[in-house]
Parts: C-alpha cells; structure tokens; sequence
DNA sequence: AGCAACAATCTCGACATCAAGAATCTTGAC
DNA sequence: GTCAAGATTCTTGATGTCGAGATTGTTGCT
C-alpha cells in the first residue's frame, strides 16, 4: 500500500530511535491529523450554506433532540464539548443571527432553554445534507463491510480512551 | 458491543430523519470525537514534562528531521499543518523558553533556521516517551493484529480526504 | 542590467476558545 | 425555616490561531 504522511514520519523517528516501538503512532497519529482533515473538508461543506462548524455543532445537538428542539445550555455544552463561557458566547451569536432563541425555564429560575427558529432549522437541515454527501463520498473508498468494521474498531478504541 | 457517544448520536438522528443514510457518521463521527478525546489525554500526558501540544509539535518536527536538528519555519508550517503567522508566533515563544534557536540561512537571505537547543532535544525526547507509554495503554485494548488493520483502513481514508 | 513573477518570513487585527471565578438560584440536612 | 453545599449560567482576561497583506529577497526572462 502506497505510503501516507504518517508512514513518513514514523519512518523519520525510526532513523532516530531504533530501539523504540513507535507502532502506537501509526494509529493515534493517524486519527489526529485524519480529524484535522476532515475538519477542513466540513468547513468547506458548511460554506456553501454559510455556516460555520460551531454553528453546526450547536444547531445540530438542538436538531436531533427533536420537536420542540430546545436544549439548556449545560446540555449543549455536554453534547459539543466546549466549555460553559463558549457555549454563552455561541448562542449570544446564533441569536444573533436569528437561529436560536433564548428563554427562561419555567421550572428553574437559574435556568435557560435554547431553542431553535425556523430559520435555524432550515440552515442546519440543508448543512446536515450537504455533509453527508461530502461523507458518503469519502467513505466510498472503503467497501462498505470495511466501513462498518472500522466503525466498530473505533468504538472499542474510543471506549479506552 | 457495548454502544458509545457516537451511537447515541446517530440514533437521535435517526429518529429524526428516518430515512436518511446516517452511516458516515458512524466512521467519521467517530474519528473526530476520538481525536478530541486524544487531545486531551496528550496535553495531560505531556503536563508531566511542562510542555504544551503546540510546543511538542514544533519540537518533535525538528527532532525526527535528525542532527543538527535544523529546519527552516516554512518547512515546520509543511510539517505541522498550521499557518506561517501560526509558526512565527510559536518559534517566538519557543526561543523565549530557550527550548529553539533562530539563525539566518547563509544560502538564502529571506531565509531563516530553526535549530533544537540542547534543553530543547531533552524535552522532546522526555514528552515523547512519555506520550508513547500513554498511547500504548490506549492501544491495549486493542488486539495487535486488529490495531495493524485498524492503521491499514486509515491509512485509505486518509488518501481519499 | 532591469523587471516581473515568485518565494519566505513576519506583522497585525479579528476571532474563538478556555479556565477561573462571580452571580444567582435550588436542594437537602438539620 | 435556615444554611451550607451544589447547580446553572454568565463574565472576564489570557491565549493561540487564522487570514490577509507587508516586507524583503530570489530567479528567470529579455
């Protein structure tokens, strides 16, 4: 199989530390700078829809939450990984943009619920398409039984972690 | 299998969107949210030797290119895939920290180099082990022959991004 | 030689993130 | 009921990155 980058810097530190077993890299490397990719193909994805990867990330955890797509923003920030202070500033700008809409929560005066417009809806729907079609093209290098066996490789990986 | 946060995922969107192929995501979903996780436990891994990411990934660059461990920035940017002002501003600090060098290119006048300090080469070689042995406990849960698989399937990926 | 295109590095301002802590409200133990 | 501990969200300052453009030097063409 024809070499990638990774296979040229493990070569590189093979000729440095001989005596070390670098194997985990081929893997964990591999993954990191595959991520760093793919992000720039989502970016790329995004923009013909004038979204930003943020904005997905946040717009897409109230989306498949379902009707009435509205979240708090400690659920949000559990579900995107990012801090409380980002997730304030990400929603202050999605209001913004008038994709989200801010409210107080009935139930806990300490709380907020972010919901999403119909605007907000429409954007992450047409993101969410243009993706997968991106996606799919991708993963058309793998035979699909490959595909599905990887996946599952990841989960156990992902679970040691 | 036990199912993970990328399961959960797909399935609140298949709910949402039955009839929506979602199978991307269980591939490359995953990738993504694995590579954050690996963030996290490289910066932990490398806090032990007082070394930040971005720092390992300057260092390490020069490290492998061998003695005398001398690159110039532009080959660094190639090399860990961020922006010339990025570089700049890194080599900047890592001078400050007496852990590089910069020298002018006799063979080239715009031309700089960046060479590893002896403290630099120290450091380096300390984080990288030291990640080495994080990332090995990571990949026991993995079977070797599986984990070779796992390297080969990326490494397809990675050509088709 | 002179000039235009190109290359290498750095500068600068905008932007998004994090970490720590402040402000507000809730809950449970007594 | 009161109070301490915890939960929730927001604020603030520092940090690191990017993108665009400025600066300086090189190369090839005429």
């Amino acid at each position: 199989m024809a070499p990638d980058e990774v296979d040229a810097i493990v070569e590189a530190w093979q000729r440095e530390l001989p005596d070390v077993d670098l194997s985990p890299m081929q893997v964990l490397s591999r993954i990191s700078r595959l991520a760093r990719h793919l992000d720039r193909a989502r970016k790329a994805a995004f923009a013909a829809h004038d979204v930003e990867p943020w904005e997905f990330d946040v717009l897409s955890a109230l989306r498949r939450s379902g009707a009435p797509y509205r979240l708090s923003p400690g659920r949000l920030v559990a579900e995107t990984m990012v801090t409380s202070g980002t997730m304030t500033n990400r929603v202050d700008r999605l209001v913004d943009r008038g994709l989200v809409e801010r409210s107080a929560d009935p139930a806990d005066r300490r709380g907020v619920l972010v919901s999403l417009t119909e605007a907000g809806r429409r954007v992450v729907d047409a993101a969410l398409e243009e993706l997968l079609g991106h996606e799919r093209a991708i993963l058309a290098a793998l035979p699909s039984d490959e595909a599905a066996r990887l996946a599952d490789t990841l989960r156990t990986l992902a679970r040691s972690v």
